[in-house]
DNA sequence: CGGCCTCAGATTTTT
DNA sequence: TCTGAGGCCG
C-alpha cells in the first residue's frame, strides 16, 4: 500500500475516512501529501471517485492535487477536486433557473464591481470621496461573505445617514447585476447557498453526490464558505479539514479563523490529528518561528519538531537605509551563491509590494537574474481587460458594461455625450449598446470619425459571433485584435509602454494557445469562464533560475533554502495598523511566522534604521517580532546592537549613497529586463537577428530588419510597411 | 474629445 | 515619492 510514504500521524489521518476530522497541519509537516494519499487510500477502499469532493483555494493547489492524485490512481475526471468558486460556478450552471438566473449568467470580477459601483455613485448624487466606490464594495462584499442581502442589511443595522447611503448602493448594486444577468465573486458561493436553501432536493441530491469532502486551507474559509461546506457535509458527516490557525492571514478579507478554532464544537464527534513533524527547516529555524508565534494568544497550540540538524543560527542585519538593506541581501546571495546554491534558492519576502524596488536595483548592479512576483492581476492589465471586453461581447451581446469599456478603445471617436446618445436609442428600443449600434439606422446618427469605426468594431464583433463555432478561439481572438484597430493602435503609439502592452497580449495568446491544447472542445464560453475564475497566470516558469522577490502572503505554501525578511520595523511589519489592535498584531505576527517558516536552511533577517516611506524619510525601531525572538538563535550580535559593515559596503552613509545613486539603473529598466530574461528562457522562438537579416512574420510575412536595440527590432514588410516589434516576442523567422 | 495638470492617498489579495 | 483619478482647457 502507498501509505507507507507517511509518518505515523500522517498515516492515521490518512485512513481515518469516516466522520469529522481536524488535521491541523503545520508548515512543511507534509499536508499535501497527507491529503492525497488520503484520496488514494479512500479510492483502494472502493469509494467512488464521484464520491469525493477536494476543496482548495487557488487554481494553483487544486491542479497540484489533482495531479499527485492522478499519479497516485490514475486519471480521475469525474471526483471534483477544484477551487469554492469552480464548484459553485459548476453547481450553478445546471440549477441556477431556480433563483431566477438565467443559464448563460456571467462573471464579474473586481473592475467590473469598481464600475457598476462608480456609475451608482453617480446615478444616486452620492459624494465619492465620502464613500469612495472601493469602500463600499468592501462593505458590500463583508456582508454578501456573511450571507447578508441588501435589505436584510438595512433591517439589521441602526437607521442613520451612513447606513441610508450603503443600503442604497447595497440595494442597488444587487439589482444591477441581476439586471446584467451577472454575478460576482461573492455571489457564486451565496447563490450556491440560496440555491441550496431554496430548494431541498438539489441541496440532497449533492449530499448524496459529495460523500466525503475535504478542505484545504481550512483556516482560511470565511462565513459562507463555511456554511456551504456545513450544509454539504449535514447528510454524512464525512468531513475532513485540513488547515494550520497559525497561518490564517487573510482576516483582512473575510477569512474566519474561528471556523477552524470552533470545529470540534461544531462536530462534537470529531477527531483531531495534529501534523507537528516538520520536514522542512532546520531546528532553529523552527525554534525561531515558534519564540515569535507563541506570543499569540487563542492558539490550538501546536509545536513543531524536526529530526534534521540544528542548522545556522538566525542572522540579522541592521542596515542604515532601505539600500544599505537591499545592498547587504544582494551581496549575501552573490556570497552563498559561491558554494553550493543556485540562485532559484533565494527569496526575498517582503511585507509590501512597494518595498521590491531597492532590491530590483540593487540585484542588477551585481548582475543577479531576479524575478518579481507583483500584485498586479494578470486580468487586470488593461489591455487584456480590453481583449476581455471583446470577447466577451462574443458571447454576450447585451454586456453593455464591457461595451463601454471598449467602444473607444482604441480612439474611435466616441465620447460620453455619443455613447449617452446611443443608449438613449437602446433604452427606447429595449436593446443592448451593442443591439443598438448593429442597426444602421443608430449607427448614422453618429458622427463620421465615430461611424466608420464604430461600425468596423460592431461588425467583428457580430461577425466573430455568427462565426464561434467554425472559429478557433485564438481566430477569434486575433480577429478582434486586428480588425478592431486594437493592435494597430498600440504599434503607432511606438512607446515602451506599448510594446510591453502588446508583449502581454501575445503572452495572453498563448494562454489561449495552451487552453485550445488541453481543452476536449474548445470554445469561447468555457475559455472566458476558465480565464475569470483564474488569478495571476502561472507563468512563472519554476526552472528558470532566478532570486524570487514577492510577498509574503503569496509565499504561503512555498518554500526555499535561502530566506530574506526585510523591514522589520515597527510601522512596515508588523504595520502600523497593527497597533490598533491586538487582531491584527496576531495576524501579523501569524504573517511573520509564515515568512520565518518559508526558510528550509538559513533565514536572514533585516532592517533599516533609516526609511523613506511616502516621500518621508523617518528613523525607524526594530520590529516588534525580532524583540520577541529568542535571542539565543539569533547569529553574533543581538537585537539593539549595531553590526559594523564590511568595508566593501563603504563606510558612511554619505559614500555609500552616492556610490547606490551613481550605479542604479532606472527601476523600470532593470523590470523590464528581468522580464525579457524569463521570456528569452521560456520561448523557444528567441532567434538572434541582425541588420539586414530577412525574416518571415507570421502575420505581417517576409520584411527586412533595418534596426535593433536592446529589446526592440524594426522590420520593413513588404506588405505591411515598417513596424517595430518585440525580440523573443514577435512571431519572427529568420529567412 | 483628448491631453495636461493638480491633488489625494498609499498593506496584504484568491476567486 | 509615485500613481491614479478627476477637472479644466484647447
Amino acid at each position: 500500500m502507498s501509505l507507507e510514504r507517511l509518518n505515523e500521524k500522517q498515516r492515521r489521518a490518512a485512513m481515518q475516512v469516516e466522520g469529522p476530522l481536524l488535521i491541523l497541519a503545520g508548515a512543511g509537516s507534509g499536508k499535501t501529501s497527507t491529503m492525497t494519499e488520503r484520496i488514494a487510500y479512500m479510492i483502494e477502499q472502493g469509494i467512488p471517485s464521484y464520491h469525493i469532493l477536494a476543496v482548495t483555494f487557488t487554481n494553483k493547489a487544486a491542479g497540484e492535487m489533482r495531479s499527485r492524485v492522478e499519479e497516485l490512481v490514475g486519471r480521475c475526471d469525474d471526483m471534483w477536486i477544484m477551487t469554492f468558486h469552480a464548484m459553485c460556478l459548476r453547481m450553478l450552471r445546471y440549477n441556477c433557473e431556480v433563483i431566477g438566473y438565467d443559464h448563460n449568467f456571467v462573471i464579474y470580477d473586481g473592475t467590473d464591481q469598481k464600475t457598476i459601483v462608480k456609475n451608482i455613485l453617480k446615478e444616486q448624487g452620492i459624494n465619492d470621496k465620502e464613500f469612495s466606490a472601493p469602500y463600499l464594495l468592501s462593505i458590500i462584499s463583508d456582508y454578501k461573505e456573511k450571507a447578508v442581502s441588501a435589505d436584510e442589511y438595512r433591517d439589521a443595522v441602526e437607521d442613520n445617514y451612513k447606513t441610508k447611503v450603503i443600503y442604497s448602493v447595497f440595494k442597488a448594486y444587487e439589482d444591477e447585476l441581476k439586471k446584467n444577468n451577472a454575478m460576482d465573486f461573492d455571489d457564486l458561493l451565496l447563490n450556491t447557498v440560496r440555491l441550496f436553501e431554496q430548494d431541498e432536493a438539489i441541496l440532497l441530491r449533492y449530499q448524496r453526490k459529495f460523500q466525503y469532502i475535504m478542505v484545504d486551507e481550512y483556516q482560511d474559509t470565511n462565513h459562507i464558505q463555511y456554511k456551504l461546506i456545513k450544509m454539504l457535509a449535514e447528510g454524512h458527516h464525512n468531513l475532513c479539514v485540513v488547515g494550520d490557525d497559525d497561518q490564517c492571514i487573510y482576516q483582512w478579507r473575510g477569512a474566519d479563523i474561528r471556523n477552524i478554532l470552533d470545529f470540534e464544537k461544531d462536530f462534537p464527534e470529531a477527531k483531531v490529528i495534529k501534523l507537528e513533524q516538520n520536514y522542512r527547516s532546520v531546528g532553529n529555524i523552527l525554534a525561531a518561528a515558534h519564540s515569535v508565534i507563541e506570543n499569540n494568544r487563542g492558539r490550538k497550540g501546536k509545536k513543531l519538531w524536526t529530526d534534521r540538524e540544528d542548522g545556522d543560527k538566525i542572522k540579522y542585519y541592521r542596515a542604515d537605509t532601505e539600500k544599505d538593506e537591499a545592498r547587504y541581501v544582494a551581496q549575501e546571495i552573490d556570497l552563498l551563491k559561491g558554494r553550493d546554491k543556485k540562485y532559484s534558492d533565494f527569496a526575498i519576502l517582503y511585507r509590501t509590494n512597494a518595498q521590491s524596488r531597492h532590491f530590483e536595483e540593487a540585484l542588477t548592479q551585481r548582475d543577479i537574474p531576479y524575478r518579481v512576483l507583483s500584485g498586479l492581476r494578470y486580468y487586470d492589465r488593461k489591455e487584456i481587460k480590453d481583449m476581455m471586453a471583446y470577447m466577451r461581447l462574443v458571447v454576450n451581446p447585451y454586456d453593455d458594461l464591457s461595451l463601454r469599456r471598449v467602444i473607444n478603445e482604441p480612439k474611435r471617436g466616441m465620447g460620453d455625450k455619443s455613447v449617452e446618445k446611443i443608449q438613449g436609442f437602446a433604452n427606447v428600443r429595449g436593446e443592448s449598446l451593442l443591439q443598438a449600434l448593429s442597426d444602421e439606422e443608430v449607427l448614422d446618427t453618429l458622427p463620421g470619425k465615430a461611424y466608420s469605426g464604430v461600425k468596423n468594431m460592431v461588425e467583428c464583433i457580430n461577425l466573430c459571433r455568427d462565426e464561434r463555432d467554425n472559429l478557433r478561439v485564438s481566430d477569434i481572438y486575433d480577429n478582434l485584435l486586428v480588425k478592431t484597430g486594437y493592435m494597430k493602435a498600440l504599434e503607432d503609439a511606438n512607446t515602451v509602454e506599448a510594446e510591453g502592452r502588446i508583449e502581454n497580449l501575445m503572452e495572453f495568446k498563448s494562454v489561449i494557445y495552451d487552453y485550445e491544447e488541453q481543452a476536449d472542445k474548445p470554445n469561447i464560453e468555457e475559455f472566458m469562464e476558465k480565464i475569470t475564475l483564474m488569478a495571476e497566470v502561472d507563468n512563472h516558469d519554476a526552472n528558470q533560475d532566478a532570486v524570487v522577490l514577492m510577498t509574503m502572503h503569496s509565499a504561503k505554501g512555498l518554500e526555499f533554502p535561502v530566506v530574506f525578511l526585510p523591514g522589520l520595523e515597527d510601522g512596515l511589519f508588523p504595520g502600523h495598523k497593527a497597533f490598533d489592535s491586538s487582531d491584527k498584531m496576531e495576524e501579523e505576527r501569524r504573517l511573520c511566522y509564515v515568512g520565518m517558516t518559508r526558510a528550509k536552511e538559513t533565514l536572514i533577517l533585516c532592517s533599516a534604521s533609516v526609511r523613506t516611506l511616502y516621500g518621508r524619510t523617518e528613523y525607524t525601531r526594530e520590529s516588534q517580532f525580532l524583540r520577541e525572538l529568542d535571542k539565543r538563535l539569533l547569529d553574533g550580535d543581538a537585537v539593539y546592537v549595531r553590526k559594523t559593515r564590511d568595508s566593501g559596503l563603504g563606510v558612511s552613509t554619505g559614500s555609500f549613497d552616492g556610490f547606490a545613486a551613481k550605479e542604479s539603473p532606472k527601476p523600470y529598466d532593470s523590470l523590464r529586463y528581468a522580464k525579457a530574461a524569463t521570456k528569452a528562457n521560456a520561448s523557444a522562438g528567441d532567434e538572434e537577428f541582425a541588420v539586414g537579416d530577412k525574416v518571415r512574420h507570421a502575420k505581417f510575412g517576409e520584411g527586412l530588419i533595418i534596426d535593433q536595440d536592446g529589446k526592440t527590432l524594426t522590420v520593413i514588410f513588404d506588405a505591411a510597411g515598417q513596424k517595430k516589434m518585440a525580440k523573443g516576442i514577435a512571431p519572427l523567422k529568420k529567412l
